[in-house]
DNA sequence: AGCACA
């Protein structure tokens, strides 16, 4: 209850998001990072005067909310510390799963409110496909300090560069724990920047490293992903 | 600060 006074929800909402961030990277990010606790129904994020910096997460499981509730309160991403609650209402997403879903009753809320600028649009991730590892970030166009991407031959480890100084390795597992393989993550405090990130083998980290090339923790740092040198 | 999904 000390949640602020909202119960419990499959959903839960964020806010004190960096709004410079673009809808779908937002939502790519944020995807990334909260699909470890459990399988997201579905990423809502707008641009709309009013609901820029917020963004709702339904999850399949009301437990994978609360564990994404309490471990991600106040995480840094991208400069900002996520402020999380539970959603107030039911997802659209769950109530049709549901079979509660009353569309009436939303255009009847709609006509309630004063009418807004239709702006926004597509979600896109839905009944989600099930199938592995998501749309990696394929921002490409990492320039990459060191990095041409067919250098090293492949290894379990990875070597991962261009992170904002901020990054720590507590952040970097929560992103990499979600690929199968997973074992730890490396920093060296002289050296802020860069990591290590160990899989038990290398076709695991190659998957990683597929689904995570490019990734943003920060809109100006891409990070560059290649196979650590024996 | 701010609770939507068309």
């Amino acid at each position: 209850m000390l949640s602020g006074d909202i119960p419990p929800n499959q959903t839960i909402y964020i806010k004190n998001l960096n709004d410079k961030v673009k809808k779908e990277e937002l939502r790519r990010s944020l995807y990334a990072l909260f699909s470890q606790f459990g399988r997201i129904l579905d990423v809502v994020a707008l641009k709309t005067p009013r609901l820029r910096g917020q963004a709702w997460i339904a999850f399949s499981e009301i437990t994978a909310a609360s564990n994404a509730f309490r471990q991600m309160q106040n995480f840094p991403f991208y400069d900002k510390p996520m402020r999380i609650q539970y959603a107030k209402e039911k997802s659209d997403c769950v109530a049709k799963a549901d079979g509660t879903f009353d569309k009436k009753k939303k255009q009847e809320d709609k006509a309630g409110e004063r009418k807004r600028k239709p702006e926004d649009s597509k979600p896109s991730a839905q009944s989600n496909g099930a199938s592995g590892p998501h749309q990696g970030g394929r921002q490409a166009s990492a320039p990459g300090p060191t990095g041409e991407d067919s250098g090293a031959p492949p290894n379990n480890v990875l070597f991962v560069e261009n992170l904002p100084h901020e990054t720590t390795s507590m952040m970097l597992q929560i992103l990499f724990q979600q690929y199968p393989g997973f074992r730890e993550v490396r920093m060296i405090p002289a050296k802020p920047g860069i990591a290590f990130v160990e899989f038990t083998d290398d076709s695991q980290s190659a998957v990683a490293m597929q689904a995570l090339q490019g990734f943003k923790i920060t809109p100006q740092f891409p990070m560059s992903i290649t196979f650590a040198k024996k």
